[in-house]
DNA sequence: CATATCCGTAAGTTGACACTTCCGTAAGTG
DNA sequence: CACTTACGGAAGTGTCAACTTACGGATATG
C-alpha cells in the first residue's frame, strides 16, 4: 500500500497508469508517449508493477502492460478511509468542545 | 496540487496531518508524538504548509498548526477526478470494443 | 537585564530516485 | 543462421529529500 502511494506520487507514473488503464499497451508504445528514454519508462513500469498497480504479460518479444483495477481500488479505498477517519476525528473533537462549552455555560448560569 | 500529493506520499506527514486535523497543536507537541528530532518535524511542517495543507499561527513563543480543510478537500477532489476520469476511459474503451465486436459478428452473419 | 523556553534555519550526511548510456537476451524474419 | 525488433538490467550521474547537530531569534519570566 505504501508502495502504491509512492508510485502514484510521481506524475509520470500517473500518466502511464492512465495510458494502460483502458487498454493493454506494449512498453514501447507507452514510451512513445513521453520524451524520456525507453529504459526510463521501463523502470517506471517496474515500480508500478512492484506496487501491484499494473500487470505484465509477455507476447513474443513484446511485454504488454495493463492496470490492475483491484489494486487501484484498494489504494483508492485506503485514501478514502484516511480522509473519512480524519473527518470523523474532527467531528468528534468538535462535539467534545461543544460539550465543554455547554458545561461551562451551565456553571455560569448557576452563579 | 503536485506539492500536496508529494506531501501526502510521506507516511510521517500523513500522521502529522492527522494530528493537527482535529485540534490546533504546537510544533513541540507534534514532535513529541514521534521519535525523530524536533527540527525534522519542523521541516515536515514546512512542507505541509507550503503545500497549503496546514496553516500556522503564532502565539507567544509557540507556533500552532492546524489542517486546512479546503486544501485537503481540493486534493481529495483531484484524486477523485483522477480515478473517475480513468474509469470513464475504461468504460469508453469497453464500449468501442463491444461495437467492433458487434460489427465483426454482423459481417460473419451476412456470409 | 539575565535566563529559560519554544521554535525555525543552516549546514552536512546519507540514501533514494529519475534519468542516461551501454549491453545482454529472447523472440520473430530474411 | 545472420539480423532486426522489443525489451529489461546494470552502472553511473545529478538531484532531491529526510534526517542529524549546531546555532540563532523571538517571546515569556525572574
Amino acid at each position: 500500500m505504501e508502495a502504491a502511494i509512492r508510485a502514484i506520487a510521481e506524475p509520470r507514473r500517473r500518466e502511464i497508469l492512465r495510458l494502460v488503464w483502458a487498454s493493454e499497451l506494449a512498453a514501447g508504445e507507452i514510451a512513445r508517449h513521453f520524451d524520456v528514454t525507453r529504459p526510463a519508462i521501463s523502470q517506471h513500469l517496474r515500480v508500478l508493477k512492484e506496487a501491484g498497480l499494473v500487470s505484465e504479460r509477455r507476447n513474443g518479444t513484446r511485454r504488454l502492460y495493463r492496470a490492475r483495477p483491484e489494486s487501484i481500488a484498494q489504494l483508492r479505498a485506503y485514501l478514502e478511509s484516511y480522509w473519512d477517519e480524519n473527518l470523523r476525528l474532527l467531528k468528534q473533537a468538535a462535539e467534545q468542545e461543544e460539550q465543554r462549552r455547554a458545561r461551562r455555560d451551565h456553571r455560569h448560569e448557576s452563579h
